[in-house]
DNA sequence: TTTT
DNA sequence: TTTT
């Protein structure tokens, strides 16, 4: 048993991308506010990591968009892989396996890439920050749109 | 809306520490089978990590041991620390709200530990491996067993 | 380990009560829409009976509406009672633990049952229903409003 | 967004049926304990009625016996059917997707039916009890073991 | 009509 | 590196 249940809002556009054998697959990350504040009495939130793949992936590229609130199921997934300086690193996601599209912050527009992009999120983001070391899902998939040289073992289907 | 369910078998033994306020906190890892195997017919397992507060620290520590299992509901936190190298690491873990105690591998002892440490897990751990820089369950807690200079921030409660 | 997560649309307007020592518990039902259509390629329902307690039940009862949207986290309880011809009826419903109000259909909309029903499910139920031996959430919450006959014993905590 | 998960243990034996095309259908019921005890302090327990389909159906009747423990994942569904009394009965009970068969109470043997009938779980139920109007369980699977007069508009798939 |  |  290995069950998530969210209901977060997307702290970026997803990136869509596809595997070598040209399997899509979409990246996004959502922050799902914290029931209570802090000490500080600041409100926190925990930034999560998504990866849908195949048809799924499809919809949260055409569907989602920066600052959408999305319920999503999946599981947890660990892996890990070795960055270019030969360390290991331990990447923690979710798997979605349903997206719900929810209300969110707006029917879309207005925000950060509105009017341009409606296939996928890529180009929001500093080029250079992927491949960085830490970024906990910079890695494995690289460059945005097209394929990239991902190994089928992180392909859970 | 941040909700975790898991059901799987401990890798070690639990960790029991304290904060600098004397908070019990357990930590441990959980190894998920996949439903599937993967694409070389092996059998996979996600490892996430647990942390558990107060109580349910002690509970843990108390009933909880290597190989056993356990059903685990709890929601996942994100946080960040800056390693000794000045690097910002990310951790992704599930933060205990409730588990319950399975059969699991056997009645306890047999396994790696038996008959000592009934308090809390350490040892059984190849030193040298905390403090690793990548190491997503290392920090912040280092020292086992006693008092550790842990931010209150930390604390989920 | 008894978890339940919803995400559906008030059928009616929550009803608040009070039980004889002044607790207040607020009853709503919830239509959660199946994935998929059925043979005749309708969209179909769950309708899904949802029981509030105390504070949360007041929480409901002011910010929900028929036709909004919430995502509801709970248990499934099973009880029993007798009814007036003296059978014995069994139902099964959702304590609900947390709710998250989400967009749903409208902020609002009007009052209580607010004119015309755009959304679905209003005035759909054959009036005297209620208070029916079969209806599974007729009883034993009878008058709206004001205090009831209600064992203590129907209390969660 | 449906999802139950719940550990529990089965009151007695599962069933095992077959819709008039030739379907599986399990049924059982699942007894969850509660955290609490009431306000008489005595442990109580939720009775929560399972539905398992097609293969899933085979693999709880060979697995599942009185007694053991199970988590079963699912989704809550109501229904409704009319009696011989022709008042209109609802039901609520939980459609398995996924059952993880847990150590339980012993390896099974001890218990009730031991022995015999290792394929299904008729025949500990007191005839003439299914059929009963207020039964939620018992309609509209009547008979054991064979086909029966079940609506194609029941079937999940 | 309930299980450990 | 974060959202409403």
């Amino acid at each position: 048993m290995n069950k998530v249940i969210l209901i977060g809002n997307l702290t970026k556009d997803p990136e869509l991308r596809y595997t070598p054998n040209g399997v899509a697959v979409a990246t996004f990350t959502v922050a799902v506010n914290r029931p209570r504040t802090n000490q500080a009495g600041e409100r926190e939130a925990d930034f999560i990591n998504i990866v849908a793949w195949q048809k799924l992936a499809d919809l949260c590229a055409t569907y989602l968009r920066k600052g959408r609130q999305a319920a999503i199921e999946g599981r947890i997934q660990t892996r890990s892989y070795d960055n270019k300086e030969g360390k290991r690193v331990y990447v923690t996601e979710v798997v979605a396996e349903n997206v719900q599209f929810l209300g969110g912050r707006s029917n879309d527009g207005g925000g950060d890439n509105a009017g341009f992009d409606p296939g996928f999120g890529g180009g929001n983001k500093p080029s250079g920050q992927r491949n960085n070391d830490f970024d906990p899902f910079g890695d494995p998939f690289a460059s945005a749109g097209k394929p990239i040289n991902i190994s089928d073992d992180d392909l859970p289907f």
